[in-house]
DNA sequence: ATGAAAGCGCTAACAA
DNA sequence: TTGTTAGCGCTTTCAT
């Protein structure tokens, strides 16, 4: 930011005043073709590029978009981030992209920040310490303040904007039914707890499937920790333990342990033992087997809420007009499941 | 960017003027306690935030960085921006995160866009397309105009600025060796195209370990392909026509198809053949077997690049003080390799 | 201790 | 056709 060339310069530089050199180089028609040409072509030579900075205060506008994600190192966020970066590039839109790391103090550190003039409206996932803490504030003050927010993946009942979600618990259940009419009896579920929305619909959505055709949830079939430190020993133990022909996993990681955990055992994935993912990853495609998986059109995602937040932005809908669209799923077959061909 | 208050607005309400409050909120000693409280009350009341872009205008900092990442799905990317986002926060700095696509139009428009303005440096990495036609005239007019880059990972001569790479000829090199100490003496190179930087230089580091050590390169145990469509065919094909003991993939995905393959065909790792994988992200930990992998620590890469940045930005170093940072590499030992004793 | 005025780079209403 | 002026939100001399 220093040697470049303002209208001032311009201006001074062929004599004309100020307005003309602005006027010029917006096409106006006001100025001889002349005149414009002189200063056109001094622009251009000396490489005049507007201030950002500058058309933004006098716009109130910036063109550019607040992203908070989570965490990026999560495959589903990336990809919802190349979704939104596809439609806002299209519409001519910056984004600024915050990574929370899941922490509440730094998305609200984040989102303030922000809000002050720097965007015009947000895409935001909601971290999993928010969620926790249940306070949601930030959101509602910003809100309210007339930035548009478009909530994506996890949400919550307290802020009203719009948003866009996966249908966990429909997609849990489809999942689970899956396994089921493949013939699984015994159908554990398997999570590190690392995905709280996720997390916690698509279990419903895995206890709903169970209930529904007369299964009671066993207890000890249902794996859910912290962190994925001590997965391994404890699918070993829930195997020892227990009869298991189904595993219905939450996320990538927990669906690859598993695989190596059967591998090691000498069990036959799907022979013995199918296994549905949740998470449609990398990992799901390069394990041995590779892992059916219910897929989250993450991409899909990231440009319904790019497109929406625009829309909001550009005034083509009213800021009181709040939708939360679904975004379906779809299961992909791949090899840790039986074939089946029954569809339903 | 609606209902925000202004100083103005607060000089208004306290008939004052415009610049006492300045002065009062930015607690200046000028100022009268009993005034100072009695703005700061009000502008606490009313939730004032200062524009920052009326103070970028004025400050010609903004206290933002642009970086340019050529494709976010790659986890080395992602966990490089996680590393600039850790110092970045430290430091008070936002980020504002471009993806190129792999796309020199992306970079250009991208890069140009920024530099008007709204960013106080870049910290880049080159897009595959940009170091495939050579030009690299949008970094150098960026730095004549006094902005400041950090290149990272993909570098190129003809952009004088600060540099962060990865030593890839010596890790290459390195990882060859530990699969001939392991006792391989035909060694395959597996590699899509993907990694431009990085597939060059770490394939001249294979052959000069082999070359070194009196080992003329088999160009029937070569693989480089552009796409990973054709992967799983080309390798049992280089494996039906050839004697290997030992595998050098460039990228996880090659890794982990390498794998399926052998593991397709019986074949036992690394009793049979051993494996080394360039890339250490998550695949390589969850695949059957984990694979052996050169770590190249991207976080690490990611504080140097911003660090170096900022120092610039800051100008406690001199725009014109170039250097170029070598991040080294570190071999993690999995289950693809048979375990060695000798170390060196 | 407070305020008036200029300026950051630009646009736009109005005047000439 | 060109120029003057005010203003976007803020800071910072320089009066008062």
């Amino acid at each position: 930011m220093s040697k470049r060339i303002t209208i001032k310069q311009i201006a001074l530089a062929l004599q004309v005043s100020i307005s003309t050199v602005s006027k010029a180089l917006n096409d106006s028609y006001e100025i001889s073709d002349d005149t414009k040409k002189r200063i056109q072509d001094y622009a251009k030579l000396h490489k005049y590029k507007p201030n950002t900075l500058a058309l933004s205060l006098q716009n109130k506008k910036t063109k550019t978009i607040g992203i908070i994600l989570p965490n990026i190192l999560n495959y589903y966020f990336a990809r919802v981030l190349r979704g939104i970066e596809k439609v806002t590039t299209e519409k001519g839109y910056n984004i600024i992209t915050c990574i929370t790391n899941e922490s509440f103090k730094k998305e609200v550190d984040t989102m303030e920040m922000l809000s002050n003039g720097t965007i015009d409206g947000f895409i935001a996932c909601i971290s999993e310490e928010t969620l926790r803490i249940g306070n949601f504030e930030h959101f509602n003050m910003i809100l309210e303040e007339g930035t548009p927010i478009v909530l994506y993946d996890r949400v919550h009942a307290d802020i009203n904007c719009d948003k866009v979600v996966t249908d966990n618990v429909k997609s849990g259940y489809k999942a689970t039914r899956f396994l089921m009419k493949s013939g699984c009896e015994n159908i554990a579920l398997i999570s590190t707890d690392e995905e709280i929305n996720i997390g916690q619909f698509s279990v419903n959505g895995y206890l709903k499937a169970l209930t529904k055709h007369d299964i009671t949830p066993n207890e000890n079939l249902i794996l859910r920790l912290d962190d994925e430190t001590h997965l391994k020993e404890r699918i070993n133990e829930m195997l020892d333990n227990n009869k298991v022909d189904g595993m219905f996993v939450i996320d990538e990681v927990s669906g690859a342990v598993a695989t190596q955990v059967l591998n090691a055992r000498g069990i036959k994935v799907p022979e013995d033992i199918s296994i549905v993912s949740f998470t449609n990853g990398i990992l799901s495609r390069y394990t041995i087997p590779p892992l059916t998986a219910v897929n989250r059109f993450a991409h899909t995602t990231g440009e319904i809420a790019a497109t929406r937040l625009i829309d909001k932005i550009e005034e083509k809908i009213e800021f009181d007009d709040i939708t939360t669209e679904i975004v379906k799923t779809k299961l992909v077959e791949r090899e840790s499941t039986k074939k089946l061909f029954i569809k339903f």
